[in-house]
Parts: structure tokens; sequence; C-alpha cells
DNA sequence: TCCTTCCATCGATGATTGTCGATGTAACGT
DNA sequence: ACGTTACATCGACAATCATCGATGGAAGGA
């Protein structure tokens, strides 16, 4: 089972850290600061799983797409949920977002943690 | 007196946000994307203030220092606390990193708001 | 078997960005 | 007034990145 880093880096009396941590830490930062990322993130957020197809309305190239969910995918922000047929159908992956917060200073959210384990629906 | 914003974008059940939205959260998260800025706010979370002599032990020219400064500085994630002779102290600002780590779904910590209020110490 | 659709990968290109040396500026000491 | 120190700004350059058209592969339908 693979754990998740959980580093503080930001938030008021973060203990200082490594030089290999600040490369891994901006490297995921990196792949959600960029407006394209974020709103397919954030389409994600709302939705169990999205289909390929759908952020066409974000007015990109296919191929343009295609680049960022790779580059979210490697971040392991997101995941391929399942195919059906030629459709391939992208999920968040709840527990990589909340490491960045927690990078940041915030407090896991209760209702969070309890939506990842039992596999839905916070509020 | 300028509110920060709040805005959740990324944790599952985040409402869908604006195409300008997108912009300028991504501007900052652009911010601590880079392992040398987000060393440099990682020092500065350990202290109130930090001389910016103090960053020359990262091993980078002065300019470069002064260029991410400049750049985390019009981010809103730090400012000058104050200028002894020719020595500038910088310091983070907590309420920013906070309101990053709030779009990614991290719950604000009591703690951090207290010691934001009063100027000093959690934990 | 052939065609179409959905998506990934490749290669090229223009834009952005990190870095540095040179220069400018403000404060201090002599 | 002069030199020195700390920091910012400028200009240049190399590296990284976002974007697209072209191509490839997999799955389904006719």
């Amino acid at each position: 089972m693979k754990k998740l880093a959980t580093i503080t880096c930001c938030a008021p009396g973060a203990p200082p850290l490594k030089p290999k941590e600040f490369e891994s830490l901006s490297a995921r930062f990196k792949a959600i600061a960029d407006p394209t990322r974020l709103a397919i993130v954030n389409r994600l957020a709302s939705r169990d799983a999205a289909c390929v197809c759908e952020f066409n309305s974000l007015g990109l190239s296919q191929p343009t797409i295609s680049h960022h969910l790779k580059v979210l995918r490697e971040a392991g922000l997101i995941e391929v949920a399942y195919k059906r047929g030629t459709y391939f159908f992208y999920r968040l992956v709840p527990e990589a977002v909340e490491a960045l917060a927690f990078a940041l200073g915030g407090a896991p959210q209760p209702e969070l943690v309890l939506a990842t384990a039992e596999g839905t629906v916070a509020r």
C-alpha cells in the first residue's frame, strides 16, 4: 500500500525541508499551476468521473487536452476511472489534492476523509 | 480593507469556477510551484522574518533571489516586514498561504487563525 | 474487411520563465 | 564627498512549456 507523503512546508511553524522535497513538491504544484489544468481538476471535483470528450468545451485542441491530462496523471492528481468503448473516463484522486493542501498548512477536512474512505458523498 | 478570496476549486464537491478565477488562482499557484521559491517560503515559515542576505545560502545569484522574492511578493505570499539600514527583512503572509490551502480543500487550522491574529506561536 | 470515432503520442513552434552579469539606487561609515 | 554594502532593475540567453497538426493505436459498427 502506497502512502502519500504528508509534508508541511509553507504554513507558519513548518519544519525545514530538504532540497529533494522542494523538487517533488514543486513538481506537483506545477501540475495545478495552469489555468487549463485547474479547470480540468475543477470539473472532475464536481463529478464522480468525466469523459475526456467533455473537455472539448475548453476550447483547446484534442492533443492539448490530452497533454494536460497526462501531466495531471503523472502528478497523481487524476487517474483513469474506467473505459467504455473508446471513451475514457477520468476521476480525481482526492488524497493527492489533500496532500497538497496539507503541504500548505490546510488541515484535512473530516468529510473529505470520510468521502475518500467510503467512496462517496460529503454534504 | 481587502478581503482575500476564499475559493474552493479542487476538492470533491467544489463548485464550478469562472475562467478568470482559474487565471488568478493558477497565477498564485505558479508562485509556489518552483523549488527555489518553495525553499524561500519554507524558511520564512519557521521565522518571524528573514533577511534577504540569508537566502544567499541557496546557491543562486543575488539578482535571481531578488527576482524570486518579487514573484512571491506580487503573488501576495510574502511582504517586506521592515528595513534595518540596508538590510531588508521579509515575512510570510499566512492568510495568502491559507487561501491557497483552502482552494485545495484544506480546512483552515484554528491555531493558524489564532497565530495570525495574535502575531505568534501555534503549537 | 473497411471505415469511423476517441484518445495517445510525436515533432515543431512560439511564448513563458529561470538564470546571470551589468547597472542603478538607497543607506551607512569614514 | 567618497567608497562600500544590500538590494532592485535591466537586458540577454538558454531551458522549459503550452499549443497545434500529423500520425498511430484501439474499439466499435457496417
